[in-house]
DNA sequence: GCAAAAATGATAGTAATACTATTATATTAG
DNA sequence: CTAATATAATAGTATTACTATCATTTTTGC
């Protein structure tokens, strides 16, 4: 996908922020500092303080861009979202077959992402790390349901709706395919975590990306289809 | 399984308590209280303050038994998974059939607790909604690694290896057994918050606990057999 | 190129949190 | 019944998560 497009921007919800952090450079530091500093950090030590020295700003200064930490993380989850759903389009592009468009999908939700390309201020390997061990935290708060009606998490959603779709179009008659799905896609990031952090809660086969494979698998049997491989 | 035992309790790694709760009146009303005000303000509400006030003691003495939140956390995610190991056991005494015994053991590790009873002063019922929104971040945490070296998630490991034993006795060849069982436990938590929270996220088929139907025929499924339905 | 507007920086302040410490009082065990 | 232990009452500290104010810099519209 490497410099196929000209630079372009990805849209997140209003309202996880008082002003576009992409509309400005000082927004632009807060989202690249951000990254660099809940990637080092965690979510639990990370403070705007610490992020506003890091970026050579002030405390205030950033929370003229986020309410709080919170929406911080809400917004870097959305961007992620937003941009996960622009790789899935790609790589289905011109793919007739549903199985293939399944195949590439799951790849695509599941694989870990190991260039840093097309969006300047973002460093998306950085980012996928947080993702694995904080996104969840964006949503499992008491707040969801407020949030959710300010349609925060309609990236996700629609990732979810999308290849819900494509399973349907194998097996119609397939009862659960948003939750195969978001099992796979949480699922994904959970098996990275425990792979790092809690080895016997997970698999690793030397040579392959169980991850991967392993979700390939699951949701291709789930649905009763045994795919060719590709290659 | 109400009532056919005398009440007994569950040991928790020491680690996790400076005092052990179950071991006198305040403890148990820490550990009472703190489940009754978890689930009703969320983890990131709960303070101790909070809960010294519910019981009617003082911060100083709850400090005295659980170093922070994040140890009381531990603490009854660790109580929780003594207590599946512990259904876990009942649930698959004198079953033959490894098939069968995998089959129960999903059903334990996906199904809603609709009663409590067991243990005197710990609602499961409640404590299951607590593990549902907030487990994860008992090990989303910097510190996972260091608490791992002190067996703190032993119970969790413990539990998603006795069931991968079973998949291994059905299916020697299936190469993901860990995988597949912690995605099955993980996953029954987020589908069951998504139900609540997200639902465009997840399906719910009316008349079915659609949890426990859809993950025991995606572990069926994953590892190749068609089980036998108990009735 | 300049005035007005907007963005940022510098600094200060507040309420709440997450503890620690001290001493007094109650409870319990030998 | 005394000594040890547990708990309560109270106070205090450092940090966090903000909010407010005002000065300074940068941007923009003409």
């Amino acid at each position: 996908m490497k410099e196929l497009l000209p630079k372009i921007s990805l849209k997140v919800n209003e309202h996880v922020y008082l002003k576009d952090p992409q509309s400005s450079e000082l927004g632009r530091r807060i989202l690249q500092g951000s990254i660099d500093l809940l990637e080092e950090v965690g979510l639990e030590a990370f403070t705007f303080r610490k992020l506003a020295h890091e970026i050579s700003s002030t405390e205030a200064s950033v929370y003229r861009y986020f309410e709080s930490k919170h929406k911080l993380l809400l917004y870097l989850t959305s961007w992620y979202w937003a941009w996960l759903e622009y790789r899935l389009i790609f790589s289905l592009i011109n793919v007739e077959s549903p199985e293939d468009r399944l195949g590439r999908a799951l790849k695509v939700l599941t694989e870990v992402v190991e260039e840093d390309s097309d969006f300047l201020f973002i460093n998306e390997i950085k980012l996928q790390h947080i993702i694995v061990a904080e996104s969840s935290k964006a949503y499992l708060t008491r707040d969801v349901d407020e949030e959710n009606k300010f349609g925060i998490f309609a990236g996700y959603k629609k990732i979810v709706q999308r290849v819900s779709d494509v399973i349907l179009e194998i097996n119609p008659k397939y009862k659960y395919p948003h939750m195969l799905i978001s099992t796979a896609i949480e699922g994904a990031h959970q098996q990275r975590y425990f792979a790092e952090h809690l080895p016997r809660l997970t698999d690793h086969i030397k040579g392959e990306d169980s991850v991967v494979e392993f979700y390939r698998g699951l949701v291709f049997r789930a649905i009763e289809c045994f795919p060719k491989r590709d290659k």
